[in-house]
DNA sequence: TGAAATGTTGGGGCG
DNA sequence: ACGCCCCAACATTTC
């Protein structure tokens, strides 16, 4: 009678499909989680694996005290579960599904091969609305963000998110099972510092954040959004992405909030947040849709782009050293943190692919192994986006100004001077671009130019020419 | 969720 | 007083 919930991208307890499922179902609930290392391509970057490291320690606390447990197994999810349906006499198979390409291969082979044996129940946890459910009027998958935000809003009615059970069955005797650490999922190197110090993992601080951030930050953050040296934007998208909190309870959160000070409907002032929700269920949509965009342009005029072969443009990108203070600051917060505000990474994004011409999946690579939020959907998303190549993508003659974008979004310099130690005693009219600063005043400052902090790499103007250039030609 | 080039307007300095 | 020019501010077009 016992029922195997699998773990997957849902590391909580609370609205959680599959464990409904198994706690309706009756008998003893085996929770696990299975670590696949030969899992190819986009196996779990690096900053990843350190948070979900210490997620997985989280959960296996929350079960422990629900007298439960999980059980941790390394190997090919499909042997894997085959060999423990076999070792516990399982009757039930319970999960989420996921809309990545490979993991949907998964599934497949999974019904398959354990079908048969299992009955095998799912449940939809990572979207608000399932893929299918949401069309065009031509019935067509949508491809552009706000006819598909409108639609969304119509229809879209999440039920409201389930407690978690307050126990669970114990299977009579517990398998053996790998511990934690066997996972090897903590780096040799102590580099994951930065990320412990920067970030509070697992469901219940997911919870307090998204409380924290719909009582007082998503007020203001329409206007303070854009704004990287502000604390105005959530930080809830590692937690989303491993599903410490579901889209369903932060969509939830905001209604509840409004609720509580009597409003029908969501308060105009979280609506602008709520959006970005909706990017990522956007993504997620598109991913489910056109799965060979993780490494293929979605537009095909992209197929033969002509992108530069420039190893060390590329390293001097990823080690933020490339003169540009705001892209060296997000590559250097990104690296520390493992996390950068969302306005940096199109900036950022948008110096590789145009002004270096680096392809983006170079870019995508390199976000994939330092976020700890590397989500597959919205990695694709934002980098095709970005690059011009993708769904609802900027037109090709949109090319960021990092100086222009510095000055505007980080006026005071002050998310500069955090990141760049280096510039930090520049006032703010010269941090943006120090090789434009008079001779005195970085002297001033202690800056000497190509010593403390590199020169610019290149000419942003002559950089956009080209890029203009290379992006035209390739226009239908 | 862009930026630069180009066009237009109107206030103010100045001869 | 008047016309001229400059240029900031804003709008429009173009890439």
């Amino acid at each position: 009678m016992t029922t195997i919930v699998w773990f997957r991208r849902d590391l909580r307890l609370a609205d959680h499909s599959p464990l409904r499922m198994a706690c309706e179902r009756g008998g003893p609930v085996l929770p696990l989680f299975i670590w696949d290392p030969t899992r190819t391509p986009w196996a779990t970057g690096a900053a990843s694996r350190v948070w979900l490291h210490h997620s997985l320690h989280a959960l296996a606390q929350s079960l422990e005290a629900l007298g439960s447990r999980v059980l941790l197994r390394i190997g090919p999810p499909e042997a894997v579960l085959a060999a423990l349906a076999e070792e516990t006499r399982a009757t039930a198979l319970v999960f989420n599904r996921r809309l990545e390409p490979a993991e949907r291969e998964l599934e497949a082979r999974i019904a398959r091969r354990l079908g048969s044996r299992l009955d095998i129940e799912t449940g939809g946890d990572a979207v608000l609305i399932d893929p299918a459910a949401l069309h065009t009027a031509e019935r067509q998958p949508y491809r552009v963000f706000t006819p598909f935000w409108r639609r969304l809003r119509e229809v879209c009615r999440p039920p409201s998110p389930a407690s978690p059970p307050r126990r669970l069955v114990a299977p009579a005797t517990w398998p053996a099972g790998a511990t934690l650490a066997d996972l090897g999922l903590l780096p040799r190197l102590g580099w994951d510092r930065g990320i412990t110090d920067s970030w509070q993992i697992g469901e219940r601080a997911a919870a307090q954040r998204l409380d924290a951030f719909v009582a007082d930050g998503a007020a203001d953050y329409a206007v303070q959004r854009d704004f990287p040296g502000v604390d105005g934007v959530s930080r809830l998208s590692p937690h989303l992405h491993f599903g410490e909190v579901s889209p369903r309870q932060v969509w939830h959160a905001v209604a509840a909030h409004a609720a509580a000070q009597g409003q029908m409907t969501v308060p105009e002032t979280h609506v602008a947040w709520l959006r970005q929700l909706v990017w990522r269920e956007f993504a997620q949509h598109l991913l489910a849709h056109f799965p060979a965009t993780t490494d293929a342009p979605l537009r095909e005029d992209f197929a033969h782009f002509p992108w530069v072969e420039d190893p060390d443009g590329l390293a001097r990108w990823q080690r933020g050293e490339t003169g540009f203070p705001i892209v060296d600051a997000g590559m250097r917060e990104l690296w520390h943190t493992g996390w950068m505000h969302n306005r940096v990474r199109m900036i950022v994004a948008s110096f590789l692919t145009k002004d270096l011409g680096v392809h983006w999946l170079a870019g995508a690579r390199w976000f994939w192994d330092t976020l700890v939020d590397a989500d597959l959907a919205n990695n694709t998303l934002g980098w095709q986006w970005t690059a011009g190549c993708g769904a609802d993508a900027a037109p090709y003659f949109r090319v960021f100004n990092p100086i222009l974008q510095s000055t505007r979004f980080d006026p005071e310099g002050s998310y500069l001077r955090r990141w760049l130690p280096a510039l930090a005693r520049l006032p703010a009219a010269d941090i943006h671009a120090p090789w434009q600063a008079p001779p005195l005043t970085l002297a001033a400052a202690g800056v000497r130019l190509g010593v403390d902090y590199p020169a610019p790499m290149l000419d942003h103007g002559a950089a956009r020419t080209a890029a203009l250039a290379r992006l035209k030609r390739a226009q239908p």
